[in-house]
DNA sequence: ACGACTTTGTGAAGTAATGCACGAAGTCGG
DNA sequence: CCGACTTCGTGCATTACTTCACAAAGTCGT
């Protein structure tokens, strides 16, 4: 095989795009259905059908035509793309509203993530815990993250300590970093950093919304 | 209606961007500058000058040839650009540990939202408060909706009652969703919905990571 | 075993977004 | 008032992504 070096290259709006079918097939599944077309899929996942074959395409043929695809066989494979045949333990920094809320939600432990470590500095909140797990000090990231094996964290702290939380992260061997701190954050290439910003997100929905109310009083 | 009465077309990348500039001016003009190159604004913004410049001509050219962009200007023209000249009220359906969280979390206040009514259908919930608000019935969302003016509902409700839920908020008038259960909506063109999946997010960041380590054990 | 039907996989066309590169428009020191 | 310098605004080439459309490959009833 030529491109045997180098994984294929996968589009990333292709991979954004694999958890979401993940989540339809394993709802599919739960309804014992065997196959699935990519019709079905594209519309479970909101997408275009043709966009959900190319996707599916990208690492290799695994449907059979006029049939559909393999339910069980898919979502094996797709999570083996994604690495999620493990738990991937997680740190979360940062236990304010947010990161407790985030230390408590049950949706992580159920898509291939534990939340091994719960970071704080503030010293009243140290020592205290959130469900099972106990609040640590941010100083003892290093020791927490070694010995827990730890590579993705997650920053829940206010803009201002964010971009310090990320370099001690990195510091410490992590190597993707999900922030929900409302700032950038800069760190070398070769480490991953997706963005969540909740007002943001608001703040889009609140631009189309006032466009359709000028069009409205227009029309 | 003609082409002509339309504001410029904006392009969605540019939209999902203008509230990223927004916060980078708000802190700009923090530190008390008043004004800003495109080649710093974009620094502070993750992106390309380039990017910045054409961005911020989709709705006239504020700029100055030489100078840069006037802090304070900008930011008004950004903030109405997005609606954000007045608060706008939402309304968060589903208390559970996302739900609340977003509740207490000051950052929507901050930036141009008001959580107007939280809304549950665990009877063992209504009524109780998170904060100073308390939680309400959804059987009478109508009637929020419509005496506190609200045009912007939040789904934090399990994947399971989610659609349900969109119907309920589109039928009361509500015209923009921001979904964070992990599930697809379907609504009717013209309501606008944005979908923010933490484990999605997670999944992303598990499969670059995956990949980085089989590079890094083949090289 | 065949023909009608379904559904995949993909080349190619179309669309959207990006980033370069440079002219235009301005500032500022002397 | 001029010339050096900065920075914007934008046309254009490039890249990335999407969607169409259809041949190929399979199923299924008879």
């Amino acid at each position: 095989m030529a491109a045997a070096s180098h994984p294929r290259e996968i589009p990333e709006a292709t991979v954004a795009r694999l958890p979401v079918y993940l989540r339809a097939l394993q709802d599919t599944a739960a309804q014992k259905l065997a196959t699935i077309s990519s019709e079905r899929l594209a519309e479970l996942a909101g997408v275009n059908a043709a966009k959900v074959r190319k996707d599916l395409s990208y690492f290799g043929s695994y449907g059979t035509r006029g049939v559909g695809y393999d339910v069980e066989y898919l979502i094996l494979h797709i999570r083996r793309e994604l690495g999620l045949t493990h738990d991937s333990p997680t740190v979360i920094v940062g236990m304010g509203n947010l990161g407790q809320a985030l230390a408590k939600y049950g949706g992580f432990q159920d898509r291939g993530f534990v939340v091994a470590a719960l970071v704080d500095t503030d010293s009243s909140k140290v020592g205290t815990a959130i469900g099972l797990q106990s609040i640590e000090h941010l100083d003892d990231l290093a020791t927490i993250v070694s010995e827990r094996d730890i590579s993705i964290g997650v920053i829940a702290t206010p803009a201002g300590s964010a971009q310090e939380v990320a370099d001690r992260m990195v510091a410490c061997g992590i190597t993707s970093i999900l922030n929900f701190a409302p700032t950038m954050i800069s760190v070398d290439p070769g480490i991953s950093v997706r963005k969540v910003d909740l007002a943001v997100e608001l703040q889009i929905l609140s631009f189309y919304n006032e466009r359709r109310q000028s069009l409205d009083a227009a029309g």
